[in-house]
Parts: C-alpha cells; structure tokens; sequence
DNA sequence: GTCTATAATGGGATAGAC
DNA sequence: GTCTATCCCATTATAGAC
C-alpha cells in the first residue's frame, strides 16, 4: 500500500513540475510581449494550452506567478554570466564578460524584457534581490579590477559606472530591440549585428581601460 | 456680441489650455510610477486634483490621453538634444551631445521612464516617431562623423552602434534609477554621480574615437 | 465647464462537479 | 488533477444634473 501511494505521489509530483515548467515558459513569453499588467491569466492560459482555472491551481494568483517566473530569471542572470579571475587577466575577462552579456540578449530576449519591466517598475522582488547579490558580486569584481590597476594591467576606471554601462550597452539590444531594429534597418537581428555589438562594446571598454586590442 | 463671443471663447481656450496642462504633468507623474497599464484614470484625476469625469472630458480615452503625454516627451527628446556641427569638431560635439543626455536623465526622468517603458512595450505610436524622425536624425549625424573620420578627425566607428550605446548608457540613469541608486549605495542620485556619468562615458568615447583627452 | 452617479466590461479568483 | 460556471471587484467611459 505504501509502496503504491509513493508511486502516485511520484506521478503527482511529475505532472506538477511539467506543469509548472510549461506554465512559466508560457508565462514568460506573454509577460514579454504584452507588459507585466496588460497580461493577464487568461492570455497565459491560451499561451500554455490550458484552462485558466489551472493556472491558478499552480499558482496561488498572479503575482506569485510573477514572482516565479522572475526567480527562474534572476537565477539565470546569476548563473550565465562568468566571475572574474584575477589570473586571467582584464581582456580575457572583459572580453568574456562582455560576450556573455550579448549572448544573453540574443538567447533570453524574453527574459531580458520581462527583468527590464520589473526594474523599470520598481518590484521588490527584483529590488530585494539585487541589494542582496548584485552589490555584493560587484564588490569582488571590483577588488579585482583594482589588482589589476594596481599591477599596471589596465588603466583605473570608476568601476560602479562601468559595469552600469557595460548592463545599459548589452541589454539595450534585448530590451530595446525594437528601436535598435529600426534604427540597424532590420527586421530580425541575426548574428552578425550581435557580433558587431559585442566588437564595438569591446573596443570602447579596452580603450578606455588602455587594454591593447 | 461677436466681440463678447471671442472675450467667453478666449477664456474658455485658456481653461482648456491650462487644465490639458495639468492632467498631462500628472498623466506623466503616474504613468512613470505605476506603469502605463497599471495606471488608471482615477489615479491621473487624483494627481491632478480633479475628478475622474474632467479627464474624460479633455481627453476621450485613456489611449489618447497616453499619446498626448508621448507626444509632449517626444516633441521634448527632438529638442533638447543639439545636432553634431562638422565645425565644432567631433570632440566638442560629442561632449555636449553626452552632457546633454545626460541632463536630459536627470531632468527628465519620468519622461524617461514613460518614453522606455512606451519602447519595451513596443507601442506603435512611439515606433512610428522613431522611424519618422530618429532615423533621419541619425543619418544627419553619421554624415558628420564620417567627414570627421575623412579629415582625420577621429577614429573609423560603426556610427549605429556607437548611438545604441550613447542612448543606452545615457537613458540607464533615468529608467533603471532603481539600479543605478543600489549599487552606488545611494538613497538619491546628486549632481555629482551625475558628472561622474558624464565623465566616464566621454572617457569611453574618446578614447574609443582616438580624440585627445 | 464641472461633477455625481451609473452603465458596461473585463479580469482575478474560486466553488464544486468530474 | 482538471475544468466549467460564476462571483466579485476594479476600471473605463458616459449620461445627465448643475
């Protein structure tokens, strides 16, 4: 009898996780496109295949759905983008900084968009978070930076203000993709316009960081 | 009497004139604090001191009302912003387009905001303005910059990608204010982080465009 | 031109059958 | 766990008295 309730509650367990995953991928996509509150459950419901009323089973109301789908964010902003090693050196770690951060709006544009309007509308779930892990990974990048200027490896820079610009200059073309659309005179952004982003930020950072190119 | 006429018809204009003028500086107030769609008309009638039925009186919809308010900020973006002069040499031109920007963000935010949340939205009456205006603009400007670059003024820059990042790096100030006020560990931007924003991004600049410091 | 009261709609959330 | 039907509330918009 045991041994059976603990196979249905596996089964349950699945349907639920599936479920879930399908709803906050769904979720996400009409968060993106639609703005956080003109979506609404309904759209997200027509967007996962199911009836509205499940989206509430899952998720108590729409703001912890919210929530949920930007935890699923956050954690990937955490984790897709790579720490600076002080063996590495500047250019080898800007460069991959930088490359990373491109590629991240070129994969995750949804996600870039759906964290944009959370920040923009002051969540306190996206608030709370990067007080509570931003500013700290940003203080070791920091203290690395400053060996390498100290070691002569790189020319100081007021490194708050570069890493606003380096997220302002690579999420741009995520977030704003419709005005860097029209202004490249594109109607998709294919790979070459994401690496011409990335060589120009490159050369502007390296440049000012007198970091040979 | 016709002249009684025009005396009612004039003060009646400059009510409308007046009152149009306080619903737009709430709408813009509101809208940049709770977000376009979450915004409601009670809110903008509140923050102006009127009752909800006058916004409907001077503007029919809460769209046109929207539109009314992008309009006045777009009117405002096209001319708060000096155009490039091939006279005035790249160095001096690019400092006063990044001090304007600048200025612009930290006069302007809730325009800002309004403007970026209109953009990630996708909103077509912004669209329509940028490919009207934004895009000739641009084209008046990369004129100039590649006499600069003829005349060996500055370095060769892919001129598309240097304005995403100028605008990106300029307007992160105002939309993102949250961010930007968490990792300086401030409970206000002052004019001071303001100047050293405008400092590091014509560092960034020159130094990408091999002008002299 | 101003304002109260209300119509009309749409959306979040849930009860309860399956 | 799924889904239909429904409740209830907030919101846009307007009618009509002043």
């Amino acid at each position: 009898m045991s041994e059976e309730k603990r196979a249905k509650d596996q089964l349950k367990a699945h349907i639920r996780a599936q479920n879930e995953k399908l709803i906050l991928e769904a979720a996400e996509r009409v968060f993106a496109r639609q703005g956080l509150t003109k979506t609404t459950t309904q759209m997200i419901a027509d967007e996962a295949g199911l009836p509205k009323a499940n989206i509430h089973y899952y998720f108590r109301s729409k703001k912890d759905l919210l929530e949920a789908v930007l935890g699923r964010i956050l954690a990937l902003w955490l984790n897709s983008v790579s720490q600076f090693k002080y063996e590495d050196g500047p250019k080898a770690c800007l460069t991959r900084y930088i490359s990373e951060k491109i590629e991240q709006s070129q994969n995750h544009v949804n996600a870039s968009k759906v964290f944009a309007m959370a920040l923009i509308g002051e969540e306190p779930y996206v608030l709370e978070y990067l007080r509570e892990y931003f500013v700290g990974e940003l203080k070791k990048e920091s203290e690395t930076i400053e060996r390498w200027v100290e070691d002569g490896l790189m020319k100081p820079v007021p490194v708050e203000h570069l890493f606003i610009s380096l997220w302002a200059m690579t999420q741009t073309y995520a977030d704003f993709d419709a005005q860097v659309k029209i202004l490249l005179r594109t109607p998709e952004l294919d790979d070459e316009m994401y690496d011409d982003a990335k060589s120009f930020i490159k050369r502007m950072v390296f440049a000012v960081c007198g970091i040979d190119d």
